[in-house]
DNA sequence: GTGAAAGCGCTAACAA
DNA sequence: TTGTTAGCGCTTTCAC
């Protein structure tokens, strides 16, 4: 008897049946009204409001979530949340998602598989309805995990040949030909490439667009000048450092991202290498600091709201649209050139 | 009798009853050896987590948050997460977390007590077991939401009258001594201070200490010198032309964080001023960015690290040795000061 | 339109 | 040590 006696007394937070009680109704008319449900009458959801904001009652999602088997949950994973290029991503995606009612759990992975496959089960079992995957790349193994079990994914830049997967097409191209462009047009013949590490799809498209971009601008490509870093600010030191023992240097650096670029900057500075007088440097990002660099970063701009929204997007169908059978699985990203002061024409020959 | 068939058809993810079905022990057996209860014979615990591998199963995080009642789920809610100060903490606090098995759900309000209190809401319906306020201020009112529902929660710095609350105390009196110092060795005499917005605790408690450290060098404390700004790139450049607009400047700027002495290195440069031999310039936090600007910012470090610790140790006082009467409530971070290249000697008087 | 009732997958008494 | 069973709070048939 002292178990019935609980279900009446304090301590605990309001649930359905409370709201039904005070409402004066039956609890599925409490969960239709908080649903939408247009099967409810005015006379009675009214009544259900005011006993919700009575009560204070908030639902529980995980009861929803198991029930309905929908959680309202959008993964997404990030190559390196230390890398502001990935909070500005995912401001935006959250922002986006939330807006549309669904929360989001974010993972780093410091592309590191085995966290990748560590967050990707975490995520299963938090029962997530999508999840972007913004790592660019070294990802198909562990992905099978997601959509075997009916996840649906977006990725950047990767093909999954499966159809709970849709892709992201990044359009380096258009940027890294203007940037490749705009140097050749301030005088620059000598220009080296910065590349991300070859284990990220981006890296290498990033890389193979830099070649054609010369190629198409009839300029020569040197392999010496095309130098795998790692993205991050001290790859960008380490890679000035190697073309700065060569004994033929370019007179311009394209960088596969802005933080190999804010590297180069300081390791130029360091050797008292004025940018852009002595050298031109081109990221690619477009982050917000590359505004307040030192010169400002002229950059190739990636749009992270573009990049978000279409992450979003790309879910949002798979997820709600679930049988269409002419869903949009593929969406474009275009990127394109920012000039600010990091280039100039080339330093007259000594 | 469709319906009973049902229960053993494929499509469906298997779930604990099918593990124990495949074990031949009861989902009691299973739920206990997935929870690592000791009770278990090692015998059947063979055969469980066997047939957990052989099924791939995963646990329902939902079911088991509905049941017991924890969810294993931390907030951490941020101030702005594109200030690379708090991707580092949050970095660091996920790693804490994941490790002990906990998930985390992150938020950026960017100050606006709306999106705090949203947050907060959606929280509280995920029923996180505890959460890391990390926005330095303003939050008081809407934190009552957590609390009242028995939710922990941490704050930096500010201390709240509530048993389920811990505070991170931030000592950063000790690091802005010694930059204030530190400046005075070096002959400045003349040192401004661009404070962060009035509305974050945190940026009333550096301000404070700014003056206390001017009075205790014996230094004049120029009320025109010490301009409210907003923690942001753009706020140091606006701080900095306020400055130059006066009659007497002042010959080294101490900022509330490191974003605001970033901007201001910015805006120096691009009014010819050199850093440091026209100005000196001291930053706080200590982001990853502060080594590589140009030059190499002196800044005021404040561990991510650390804080990030403090937040989950608390957290995980209060949730996991909840009954404790002698639990620790309050934790100590220190700042320290990092000389690099922004500070030096002030130019000699025309 | 509305309500009654059957679970969603799991944990935690309780019984054996 | 192991199994049985009663819910956790909600959505969703299915009746009315």
């Amino acid at each position: 008897m002292a178990r019935k006696a609980k279900r009446k007394t304090a301590g605990k937070l309001p649930d359905i049946r409370a709201v039904a009680a005070v409402a004066k109704v039956s609890i599925a008319t409490v969960s239709r009204t908080m649903n939408g449900s247009p099967l409810v009458s005015e006379r009675l959801s009214k009544r259900v409001w005011q006993a919700i904001k009575q009560l204070n009652y908030l639902p529980n999602t995980h009861a929803r979530t198991l029930v309905s088997g929908r959680s309202r949950i959008l993964g997404i994973i990030v190559e390196n949340i230390t890398n502001p290029f990935f909070p500005e991503l995912i401001q935006s995606f959250e922002e986006i998602a939330v807006a549309r009612g669904y929360e989001i759990l974010v993972s780093s992975t410091n592309s590191d598989p085995a966290v990748l496959a560590a967050c990707a089960r975490r995520m299963l079992e938090r029962k997530v309805d999508g999840v972007a995957v913004m790592t660019f790349g070294e990802e198909e193994p562990v992905l099978d995990q997601l959509t075997h079990r009916g996840v649906p994914i977006v990725l950047a830049e990767f093909k999954l040949d499966d159809p709970k997967a849709s892709t992201i097409l990044l359009d380096y191209s258009t940027g890294i030909h203007q940037a490749v462009r705009h140097l050749a047009n301030l005088g620059h013949r000598a220009i080296a490439f910065l590349a991300g590490p070859h284990s990220l799809h981006s890296a290498i498209t990033r890389e193979n667009d830099f070649r054609a971009a010369m190629q198409a601008a009839g300029l020569p490509v040197q392999k010496k000048w095309i130098i795998e870093c790692d993205h991050m600010l001290k790859g960008g030191v380490a890679g000035f450092g190697q073309l700065r023992k060569l004994a033929t240097r370019p007179t311009a650096i394209v960088c596969s991202n802005d933080m190999t670029a804010i590297g180069v900057l300081r390791a130029a500075y360091m050797e008292g290498l004025r940018v852009p007088q002595d050298l031109s440097l081109i990221g690619l990002d477009d982050i917000d600091f590359a505004e307040f660099t030192l010169p400002p970063l002229t950059t190739i701009r990636l749009s992270r709201v573009e990049l978000a929204r279409a992450a979003f997007n790309a879910l949002r169908a798979q997820i709600e649209d679930a049988g269409n059978p002419k869903l949009q699985r593929e969406f474009l990203v275009s990127t394109s050139l920012v000039v600010r002061g990091s280039t100039a024409a080339p330093p007259a020959p000594a």
